[in-house]
DNA sequence: AAGTGAACCTGAAGGC
DNA sequence: TGCCTTCAGGTTCACT
């Protein structure tokens, strides 16, 4: 499930029980995930302090005090749950307690001297966590092509141009390579062409000008991507709040979207009459308004 | 080279 | 009830 803005909110929560924490015990409870761990990685991380948890487009990054950073993509189905000697809820009571799915546990002693766990959870286990040394993380093979973050001032018009300059690709497929802009998914990129009235089936190429200038609509889509990132991330931080108070759980948060999952239902968009369809691009479905998405 | 589809894996939901 | 098919918010690999 998670996009961006998923990882995002995951981090904030995670990073105040795990930041200046150190691991005192991990338990891996299999060989892998989508790949192994590195044959090291137990006596990488037990021992060390979490000096930062970090995040690069969908990847959350964890520092640790030896140099090393653990590269971690949640996949489809990858969760985060904490278990606080604080929570509510009993901490001892849950220790050692495991459900179906849960792969790794973070077992952490606060500066304070209290205890945590957090435990990652990934039903389908298309996640990893990869090691790699923090010098070489630019180098590293999941990092080094990312494009950049959708939000920030690295994403413009202009950028946008000369990434889609002659791009034969639809809209659609366009914003989802991670190369171009990285952090945007299935949810996202629908609900961002929607705000901007631009098909997915577009050429990516039609929003770049002869003289290679980011057409109206172009810089339109920039306005939307960022504005639809931000407020997803804006509402997670909200919603997660609520969550932890009640199970300490981190994971995912109901959202209203204006397309995604909404076909069948009437467009949103005002003074438009038409219906939200579903197709398929590239094996994904994308949600859209074949009425005011042209 | 770029673009599309299949594969990876489990579980939930819907049709019969 | 159960069995079958389809689908899922991601990425990588193999093909045209």
């Amino acid at each position: 499930m998670p996009e961006l803005p998923e990882v995002e909110t995951v981090r904030r929560g995670l990073a105040p029980v795990m930041e200046d924490a150190v691991v005192e015990e991990l338990v891996l409870n299999r060989p892998n995930l989508r790949f192994p761990f590195a044959d090291n990685f137990h006596e990488l991380v037990e021992g060390q302090r979490i000096t930062s948890l970090g995040r690069r487009a969908k990847y959350l990054l964890m520092d640790l005090s030896n140099g090393q950073v653990i590269i971690m993509h949640l996949g489809m189905s990858g969760s985060f749950r904490t278990l606080d000697e604080k929570a509510p809820g009993n901490f001892h009571h849950e220790r050692g307690k495991l459900e179906a799915h849960d792969h790794v546990i973070f077992h952490l002693r606060r500066p304070d001297g209290e205890q945590a766990q957090v435990i990652y959870n990934d039903p389908r286990r298309f996640g990893f966590m990869l090691m790699t040394p923090r010098a070489e993380l630019d180098q590293h093979k999941m990092i080094r092509d990312l494009g950049v973050e959708p939000v920030g001032n690295a994403l413009d018009g202009d950028h946008l141009a000369q990434k889609f300059a002659n791009k034969a690709a639809p809209l659609k497929a366009a914003l989802l390579d991670q190369s171009i802009i990285a952090g945007l998914g299935n949810i996202y990129v629908c609900e961002a062409l929607w705000r901007t009235g631009l098909s997915p089936k577009r050429k990516a190429r039609t929003l770049v000008l002869k003289s290679g200038k980011p057409t109206a609509r172009a810089l339109a889509l920039v306005d939307n991507v960022k504005d639809v990132i931000n407020e997803a991330i804006a509402a997670g931080g909200s919603s997660l709040r609520d969550h932890t108070q009640t199970d300490g759980s981190l994971g995912y948060f109901q959202h209203s979207f204006a397309v995604y999952d909404q076909e069948g239902n009437a467009c949103q968009k005002p003074d438009c009459i038409g219906t939200i369809r579903r197709i398929v691009q590239s094996g994904r479905s994308t949600f859209y308004c074949p009425s005011c998405q042209g």
